[in-house]
DNA sequence: CGAAGCCTTGAAGAATTTCAAACCTGGTGG
DNA sequence: CCACCAGGTTTGAAATTCTTCAAGGCTTCG
């Protein structure tokens, strides 16, 4: 089993102190993803709290972050990158609940052990919150609360989403959903693109769909064949999303 | 389409004013759902605050307590039957989210407007909270946003539960876990029994675990041709729970 | 160049769905 | 009291989607 950066302690992630040169210039006020994170809800002030005890963490493709039952010794902002947040059956079924990327919240339940395994996609960077110091500050600054339980709602409701794809939709709507879904992602953090990158391999889209590499790869095929999509190096391009849309059944 | 009784204001279903003679005896203190619902949370005090801008709301069988995308109007706790919470795809397939037992809290993301239509099942009672209200309630009580956003979190680990049921099960897994989950529920609520009560049509449990009602049907009876439960009048027995929890691959 | 790791494609197989019909069960009315 | 109807449930057989198994192709990287 690959160890997680969390149980490995600094290990092969590098974890840096909340020094000024360890992260992004200017710390949190200037953090790029402070608008569409949870640090949005902060003043200036609360986010001199929040920088004391942030760290970063750096992590290179396919590492792990923390593992599935590992216990949640802290909470994580993503800063660049992605990551796959998958579950195992005992069996090795597995279960990719969904992607994280940048602005994403990791542990945003807060529970005290993390119900899926978190594996770096690409080198990701992100901010790290001792959980206990995370909880505290949470426990002090009801707005932040407030915005965690804000954004917990809307996770709901991208879950619900996603039980209506796997139960209901066949696996070339699952498929053409997928994409429109991640270009929509893209585009609430500032890459507004035709060409959605695909930092995942198909495996893990089958996994979240719940389909099996060759369906994928074929509605893939299909899509790109029928003129909807473009299969590029390292993604696709929508070549007609109103097409895909309909494709979708959304 | 089916009045729901939010939009239908009165109507049909019978919203009583806060009298102590239209709700339960002795009010919220006295609930009998009241440790198990987000209502623990609160303090006598609070709790008479609470009660001040509760109405009970009656249901009856197939009546619906509100639709997908109703603006939400109120928040509800179930104190008495079960509802169906499912969404509907612009052909017509529906999925069944979940569904609603007693202590179970409708509304939890407080969100604009309902993602799920919401069906009594059986003769139920709610405790209906007007949404503004008790948002009101809930920013000026940090411990019951704290228990709100708790119940959220757990929420969510529900909902990825059930992800990792509807994307790698098979239809047997499916059924038998649907049981199992279904007991565990009832237990937690005071109803510990061999027998589980299915309060829903086969029709919504197929609709519920991503299958055709042909297929759920096949496998509750092959659940029974092997031994591992007994089908009963409005329910099932749990006969062999052990053989029931190794089918189910958990 | 060769190997490893993905991804794609094809053919056969299996699980689940679809279509169709029969079966209960409870309620209604003759 | 019994026949009949309506609704939901079960069962069977055929059809279909998706998976499984197998092989070939493409890229990347030492």
């Amino acid at each position: 089993m690959q160890d997680s950066a969390e149980s490995a302690g600094v290990g092969t992630a590098s974890a840096g102190h909340a020094c000024a040169h360890d992260r992004a210039e200017g710390g949190c006020a200037a953090c790029k993803v402070r608008l569409v994170s949870v640090c949005a809800a902060l003043t200036r002030e609360e986010l001199a709290g929040l920088e004391a005890l942030s760290q970063q963490v750096h992590l290179d493709p396919r590492q792990a972050l923390f593992q599935q039952d590992d216990r949640a010794g802290a909470v994580y902002n993503v800063t660049e990158g992605s990551l796959r947040l998958s579950r195992l059956l005992p069996d090795g079924r597995r279960q990719v609940m969904g992607f994280a990327l940048v602005g994403d919240f990791l542990g945003l339940a807060l529970p005290e052990r993390f119900t899926v395994t978190a594996e770096a996609l690409a080198p990701t960077m992100l901010c790290r919150f001792e959980r206990r110091a995370f909880a505290g500050l949470v426990a002090q600054t009801p707005h932040l609360l407030q915005r965690l339980y804000e954004r917990a709602g809307h996770e709901l409701t991208l879950a619900q989403d996603h039980m209506m794809l796997l139960g209901r939709r066949t696996a070339e709507e699952k498929v053409a959903s997928f994409l429109l879904g991640l270009r929509a992602r893209y585009g609430r953090i500032g890459h507004e693109s035709v060409t959605v990158e695909l930092p995942m391999g198909r495996q893990d889209i089958a996994d979240h769909l719940g389909l099996t590499i060759e369906t994928v790869s074929r509605m893939l095929t299909r899509l790109d064949r029928e003129k909807a999509i473009l299969i590029v190096p390292g993604g696709v391009r929508l070549t007609d999303p109103a097409r895909l849309e309909h494709l979708a059944a959304s």
